[in-house]
DNA sequence: ACTTACTCTACTTTGTTAATAGGATAACTT
DNA sequence: AAGTTATCCTATTAACAAAGTAGAGTAAGT
C-alpha cells in the first residue's frame, strides 16, 4: 500500500496541474478540496519542491505551482521519491538496487525472477503515466459515463 | 518492498517445495540453510500452518511439510497472508476494499484507474505463479546457464 | 510597517517490523 | 515411565516509520 503521504502528494499534483493555468494556488485551498491536513501538506509540497515538481511564491497572491510541464512528470517519479523504489525486493530495484542477504545465488532465485517481472510491468505502467496521462483518462472516462447515460435517457 | 517477515515465508515454503519427498524438515534445517532468525521463522511457520499451506509433526522425526500440493500454493495467496492486499490503494483491492475517506468520487479517480491497473497486472502475475511454478523458472533458467557455458566452453 | 503565505525546526503519538527469551505441550524412544 | 526431541505459545523489546501538530522564522507584496 502506497503511505498517506505519496497518496497525498500524487492529489496535489493532479489539481495543480488541473489549475495550471490559474497561477499560484494556495496550501489551504489544496487541503480543503483534498481532504488533506494542511500541515502535513506542507511538508510534502515542500518536498516535492525540492524535487522541481514544483515551484512556489511566498507572500499576497502566492501560492504552489507545477515546476515543470504536466505531461514530463510522471506518477513512478512522484511515488519513487515519496514510497521508494518500486520494487518488491532490494535485489530487482533499478533505482535502489541491493543484493539480499540471505540470499545465496541471485542468478537462480526464482523469487527474485518473478518479483523482477512484478517490478517491470508496474514501472511500465507508472513511467508511462503522467500527470496530463492521467487527467485524459478521467476525461475520457467521464466521458463515456455521459454517453451511457445519454443512452439509458 | 516486500517484508522480510513475507521473504522468508516464501523462501521457507519454497525450501519445503523442494524437500517434499523427505518428509518432516526440522525449523533449524530452513533457517540455517536460508539464512532466517531460527525464532522468527518459527512464528512464521506456524502462521503459514494456520493458513493450511503447512503441516506439522512434533518430537523426535517432526518437523514442517506442505499441507498442499506446491502446485496449488501460489506466490499471491502467499504475499496477501503474510503482507496483506497486493493493491496499492484501498479503493482498488479486491479482497479489502476500503473506501479513501478524502476522495469526492471514485468513479472519476485518476488515480484509482491507474492504480487498478497496477494491481491487476500484479495479482494477474502472483495468482498464476504456484511454489511448482517458481521451481521450473528456476530449473529453465540454470539449464540455460548451462547451454550457454557449453557454448562458450 | 503590515499582512500574507510559504519555510523550517522540533516534537508527539501511534503503529509496525524484526526480532529474542523462556516455558508449555505433544510425540516418539528406550 | 522417563527422557529426549521438536513444535507451540506468551510476553517483551528495540528500533524505526507513519501521520500528524505546534510555533516561530522568512520572504514578498501593498
Amino acid at each position: 500500500m502506497l503511505s498517506k503521504k505519496t497518496k497525498y502528494a500524487l492529489k496535489a499534483l493532479q489539481y495543480l496541474a488541473r489549475a495550471k493555468d490559474r497561477g499560484p494556488v494556495l496550501i489551504a485551498e489544496i487541503a480543503s478540496n483534498e481532504g488533506i491536513p494542511q500541515k502535513f501538506l506542507e511538508a510534502i509540497l515542500l518536498e516535492l519542491k525540492k524535487e522541481g515538481f514544483l515551484e512556489s511564491r511566498k507572500g499576497k497572491g502566492g501560492g504552489y505551482f507545477l515546476g515543470r510541464p504536466p505531461e514530463s512528470i510522471t506518477l513512478g517519479a512522484v511515488v519513487r521519491k515519496m514510497e521508494g523504489p518500486l520494487a518488491l525486493l532490494p535485489c530487482v530495484s533499478q533505482t535502489a538496487y541491493r543484493r539480499c542477504d540471505e540470499c545465496h545465488d541471485e542468478r537462480t532465485c526464482g523469487l527474485r525472477m518473478v518479483m523482477k517481472d512484478v517490478r517491470d510491468r508496474t514501472a511500465e505502467i507508472l513511467d508511462n503515466m503522467s500527470l496530463t496521462d492521467v487527467e485524459d483518462q478521467v476525461r475520457e472516462a467521464s466521458a463515456a459515463r455521459t454517453e451511457i447515460l445519454d443512452y439509458v435517457i
